[in-house]
DNA sequence: TCAATCGTAACCACGAGAGTTACGTATTGT
DNA sequence: ACAATACGTAACTCTCGTGGTTACGATTGA
C-alpha cells in the first residue's frame, strides 16, 4: 500500500484528464493510470468535485472531466480540496489540556512554526497548476 | 494513542531537566509529566543522547541529565536528533519508479515545494532554545 | 431490458507508532 | 557481598489511519 496517495494520485488522473478535456474518462480508466482501484478513484475526484474542480456523470457513458481549464486550476486547489495537510500538527492535543506552562509554550511555538512553513508550502503549490503538469507528459 | 508525541515529549522532559540541571531525573520521573511510560522515554531521549544532547547514568543513583547548555539546544537540534520529518514527503515511492512523465514531474514538483517548506519550519526551530521553554514554566 | 458507470457502505489488510511487559546489565548505598 | 535502583533493549500488543476490495443500489443510454 502506497502511504499518502491521494494527493499524487488526484495530480497524476486530472494531468490526465487535461490531456483529453473532450473526453468522459471512466473511474476505471483513471485507476489504471495509478495501479489502483476504481473505488479509490471515486472516493478522491469526488472531493474534487465537491469544490467544482471536476465533474462526474453516471451511466452507460458517464465518467469524470475537468470543469475548469487546467490552466486554473492550481496544486494548492487540488491540496485543500483534498484536506490534505503535509505538516502534522498535533502539537498539542485537542483532548489533553496542557499541564503546565511549558506545554502550552511548546505547542504555540510548534504551532506557529508549523503554520508558516504551510503557507510557504502552499505558495508554492499556488505557483503549479494541472496544465503545467499535463504539459510534461509524453 | 497520541500520534507524534515524540517531539513534545522530549521538549518538555528537556524543559523539565532545564530546570533542574543539578539533578538526575529517572526515567520515570520523566515520564509523570508527560503522563508515559518510562520505556517510551528512554526510547526517545537515547536518540538525544546519541547527538550529545543528553546523557545517561545506569545504577542505583542514575537518571538523564542534559549535556548542553538548555540556551544552545535548539528545537532544530532536538527536531534532527529524532530524525523527525513534519513533512510527509512519499511524493515518488522509491519502489514504484514513475511510468509516465507526468509522475516524475509531480515527484519533483513536490519534493521541491516539501523541502523549500521544511527549511522555513527548520529555520524557525532553530530560533528557539530549550532555555526559552524552560522559562515559561511555572 | 441490459450493460456501463457512478455513489456508498462495509469490511479487510497493512504499517506506523505508542504502550506494555520482561529481563539483562550496571551502579550505588548499606 | 548484596539488595535496590535504573538504564538498555527486545518483543509483543493496541490503536489508528489509509488504501484495497467487495457488494449493491441508482442512474443513464442504446
Amino acid at each position: 500500500m502506497k502511504r499518502n496517495s491521494r494527493f499524487s494520485l488526484a495530480l497524476h488522473v486530472l494531468g490526465h484528464m487535461a490531456r483529453k478535456p473532450d473526453e468522459r474518462l471512466s473511474s476505471q480508466q483513471l485507476a489504471a493510470f495509478n495501479q489502483t482501484n476504481p473505488v479509490v478513484v471515486r472516493r478522491t475526484l469526488g472531493l474534487l468535485r465537491e469544490q467544482g474542480i471536476v465533474s462526474s456523470e453516471r451511466g452507460h457513458a458517464g465518467g469524470w472531466q475537468l470543469s475548469q481549464d487546467p490552466a486554473e486550476i492550481t496544486l494548492a486547489a487540488v491540496y485543500d480540496a483534498l484536506g490534505e495537510r503535509f505538516l502534522r500538527p498535533d502539537p498539542v492535543g485537542e483532548d489533553n489540556p496542557p499541564h503546565c506552562a511549558i506545554e502550552r509554550k511548546i505547542g504555540s511555538t510548534l504551532s506557529d512554526a508549523l503554520s508558516e512553513a504551510e503557507q510557504v508550502l502552499v505558495r508554492r503549490l499556488r505557483e503549479v497548476t494541472i496544465a503545467a503538469i499535463a504539459a510534461e507528459m509524453t
